[in-house]
DNA sequence: CAAGATAGTATGTCAAACAGATCATCGTGC
DNA sequence: GCACGATGATCTGTTTGACATACTATCTTG
């Protein structure tokens, strides 16, 4: 607080003075916008991308969870995974540790596209954050991080080591 | 990157292999969640709470800059300044420098509905970065302040100190 | 002054999200 | 073992909300 004293006042940006909501909205939106481009084409669009990156991660990947984690409604989750799966970028498989639920899985093709996306979503990230130094853009992302990461997504039923459950 | 060497992989939260668009969705998602009560009595609801806090601002609040930006499209705005028109939040007044153009005004009512909403909704916001120090939830704000405000909002037709152009 | 651009509004259309019901399966308590 | 409630997934139907479009009034530029 000490520091902004000899600045003026307007030229600064005060953070008290920031509504988050806004500020938030106006990043997710610049950010969704400079992406468009790459996950237009994808199935189910930017969270097409999404899903095709958490079922990446091959955890526990079945609907409900991916679902919770990116607030998305059960049943919209269904016609996303079935887009997904039409393109040939994911299939469903049944969990064996419990037959309701269906684990999402990347093909290669899938793996492929996720892939080239991911980078250039990357591209895009640095570019959003463009106004940051690199180190500030990195504070950035590990405050963000840990302000969403009190909910450490429930991995209890998912004992072993394997890339699928 | 060096002071991470000795953190256990999983246990440290890596700032590269978050994606900003789940991490941001994410966050708004919370906000947007612990925020329900505070402005859902509000006509609009969060946006509703948006454009009376542009409002507050008396400057060059016209419909057309605060869609830009909220990133309303301009036909929802209109039946977003109805509703708060007809609670009494708001008044339309014809811009004296432009007379295609309707300034927002707060009025009575809408200021006092602003005030104590927004009490509420800081309280909110402290709840929501509640994972970190207020120094760091300082910090953090002030980056987002920054990354989103290479925009500046065109303020050259608003000439004069006034609180309406 | 003419022509194009912009602010605001009204209207019609359509998709996307939600609510609810259904079925299969799981977990718990008895 | 079995009855019961809870949960994962899907399907159906409904509706809200956003968009495209058109129109008027006004500004701006040549």
């Amino acid at each position: 607080m000490t520091q902004v004293n000899d600045v003026p006042v307007q030229a600064q940006a005060r953070a008290a003075d920031v509504d988050l909501g806004q500020a938030l909205g106006a990043l997710l939106r610049r950010y969704l916008e400079s992406a468009r481009g790459v996950v237009d084409q994808l199935p189910g669009g930017p969270r097409g991308f999404q899903i095709l990156s958490i079922a990446a991660e091959g955890v526990c990947s079945n609907q409900a969870t991916i679902a919770l984690r990116l607030g998305i409604d059960r049943t919209v989750m269904t016609y996303l995974v079935d887009d997904l799966e039409k393109a040939g970028m994911v299939t469903r498989r049944p969990d064996p540790a419990d037959r309701r639920a269906r684990q999402v899985v990347l093909t290669g093709k899938g793996g492929k596209t996720l892939g080239s996306a991911s980078a250039r979503i990357r591209e895009v990230e640095r570019g959003v954050l463009g106004a940051l130094t690199d180190d500030e853009a990195d504070l950035f992302r590990s405050l963000l991080a840990r302000v969403t990461a009190d909910v450490p997504a429930d991995h209890s039923a998912c004992s072993g080591p394997a890339p699928d459950c």
